[in-house]
DNA sequence: GTCTATAAGATGATAGAC
DNA sequence: GTCTATCATCTTATAGAC
């Protein structure tokens, strides 16, 4: 990980920012103040703020990347797999101060985004859904998941589905209603 | 509809720039710019920002409830209602440059939005869900789809999962992937 | 790496004239 | 209703000392 430096406690401190409050709604005095350094440091560190964007997503990614190997590596049933996968994303976000997802929280604002970072997001999207047609073509060959077509597109559907869950409970401040919507979704898989 | 007066212009404009660029994303020299008057003109017609928000909203509220009592009187058919109602869904998001929806927009940005309009995103969302819930609840009497549970459940999977698909296609800028999770929803609830 | 100092511009907002 | 003028504050960013 990346804590105990300065940079580390910056990127950390930046990706709760942009996950509760957006890309716009937090600034390097916010990082500055909470830190206890001047924002000229922060500028030591991350010259702009795009730049300080794209190492967030880019670091997302790679913890994207770890936590799936060991979930690969600890769980074979794609059930349990997606189930887990579920799990993850629940407790990095709603889970974790009411959190959004780092990805869809900059899609939202990507309009007024630095490109690059905009790419990187697209780019840890693909991943998601990479890894959720992989394990639901798996489960289909199993017969645990019943689905017409691609996996890519079952796993678009799955994927976006959680956002959206993710999107109205963290509204309505209501974990319920996330875990209501993922029983629908896991359902919507099993007819 | 509020178009033709200054304060109506500044409605129409301020919503499309909270939908495309979010709440923190514009200020009032956007505004003033765009439609050629002065900032202090705006704060004229809307004092604070928070006001402005406020107004959003409720115009929305008020546009949607027209919206629907239409669709009510002109459709009867329970899935044709829901195929209707995605479409308007649709027509005035990602197929209006692709813009994002007000309240989905607006609940992102929750954390740093006044109180109030906060609570008057929230019931923007009940009024979609029931609406929704009604519907759903008829054609599951008509045989039309098929879900367990109360309706209210299956009108919040539903909208989350529009939510999410319009977050998604939005960020890919691919309207080929809400629709095709138009299809994915509706199949779920007619297996 | 962190600081002080500073910049140029943006931001939400108000007072008061026309 | 719209303007000019002005506000205090915030925002991203840089130069240069320690």
């Amino acid at each position: 990980m990346s804590e105990r430096d300065t940079r580390g406690e910056l990127l950390d401190l930046a990706e709760k920012l942009v996950r509760t409050r957006g890309y716009n709604g937090f600034s390097y005095r916010d990082l500055a103040g909470q830190i206890g350094i001047k924002t000229a440091s922060v500028h030591y560190h991350f010259p702009t703020k795009g730049d300080l964007g794209e190492a967030m997503v880019e670091n997302e990614r790679e913890l994207f990347a770890r936590n799936l190997a060991r979930l690969d590596a600890e769980e074979k049933d794609p059930q349990r797999r997606l189930e887990r996968f579920i799990q993850l994303f629940q407790a990095s976000t709603i889970g974790c101060d009411n959190r959004m997802c780092l990805g869809a929280m900059l899609a939202v604002e990507q309009e007024t985004l630095p490109e690059p970072v905009r790419r990187a997001v697209l780019r840890l999207f693909e991943h998601n859904e990479a890894w959720l047609a992989k394990v639901l073509e798996e489960g289909r060959e199993q017969q645990t998941f019943r689905f017409k077509g691609p996996a890519d597109g079952a796993a678009r559907f799955v994927f976006s589905a959680l956002e959206g869950a993710l999107l109205m409970a963290r509204a309505f401040r209501d974990v319920g209603r996330f875990e209501a919507a993922t029983r629908w979704i896991i359902e919507s898989l099993s007819d």
